[in-house]
DNA sequence: AGACGTGTTGTTATGTTATAACATCAACAC
DNA sequence: GTGTTGATGTTATAACATAACAACACGTCT
């Protein structure tokens, strides 16, 4: 979705790979849980870039021919992410994106851009605590909230005006 | 999801039937759209409770045996229905559920009970609103938004009590 | 070292969700 | 009744995901 270099553009990417892989092992030595070497590698996937990435693309990036990986082995690990809120799923595209921040607990939501792909997480509250109320108001208790805005980013919309 | 029953205990869901019928024939006939057999048994599937329903489910019931239905004719029809705002798919369960107002356009929000599978659809849109702001202040131009909240009902919570 | 337990990964098979592409059919207009 | 259009049927396959069991790696206890 996003292409590479337009991704690159504007920063340096290697960066954010890394501080992801620096918050995934904080987050695994407090939990007392191990970063293989093979969830490390499922997790730079994952932080290829800002787009949401499809479990087969990450499958097919493990290995080719006689060594592919086969699917579980994807999911489990990307189950095994998304349990330290390292890595979250997108419903309406059947797709995984890094969290930038695991360290605190919180009630993501995403603006995905249709044009370049980029997710953007916000964790603004005030979202999620207006839904709560609202669903309060007619007796809901809310467990878990899957929020995602489809739409155009700002990068995109100069592009097209 | 739903047991019949738990859903007839509390109200005649013939008339929410009969509601969604009558909304498609108008909604069908201000479109010049034609609700043909198929699309409003598929539609009647929908309605079959007011729990999410499997596409798959739907092809079930549609035939047995030799004259079974193929995937593509279920998915053409809700398809069709989503169109009018008659049906809406429920991205983080894989599933549709009818919509009991299709004819005020509306970016509906949905409470999803995880006990009986209950769908909740409301349309405060203040939700819709704050989520738009919070966008705008980012740069992000909205087109459409997927809000799923999962938790307990009223109804479940009375139970569990 | 060897035996054990636990968690991780490999492997096979299959289940579930969804669509592409083309054939046929039904309804209407002329 | 012929042509056009939209709806449905049919075949095949793509895309997404998990169950169940086998093998392996690693720590630990003796």
């Amino acid at each position: 979705m996003v292409l590479e270099g337009k991704t690159e553009a504007r920063h340096n990417h290697r960066r954010c790979v890394k501080q992801a892989l620096d918050s995934a092992h904080r987050v695994c030595e407090v939990n007392g849980s191990r970063l293989t070497d093979l969830r490390r590698r499922v997790l730079e996937h994952v932080w290829r870039g800002h787009d949401a990435v499809k479990a087969y693309d990450i499958l097919a990036g493990l290995g080719e021919g006689e060594r592919a990986a086969k699917p579980p082995t994807v999911y489990r690990a990307l189950h095994f992410l998304r349990e330290l809120g390292l890595v979250h799923k997108l419903e309406s595209l059947n797709a995984f994106v890094g969290c930038s921040e695991p360290m605190d607990a919180h009630e993501g939501w995403f603006l995905i851009c249709s044009l370049c792909g980029t997710v953007r997480e916000l964790r603004r509250p005030s979202v999620a605590r207006l839904v709560s109320e609202s669903a309060g108001r007619v007796g809901f208790r809310v467990e878990r909230q899957t929020i995602e805005i489809h739409g155009t980013c700002s990068r995109c919309q100069e592009g097209t005006g």
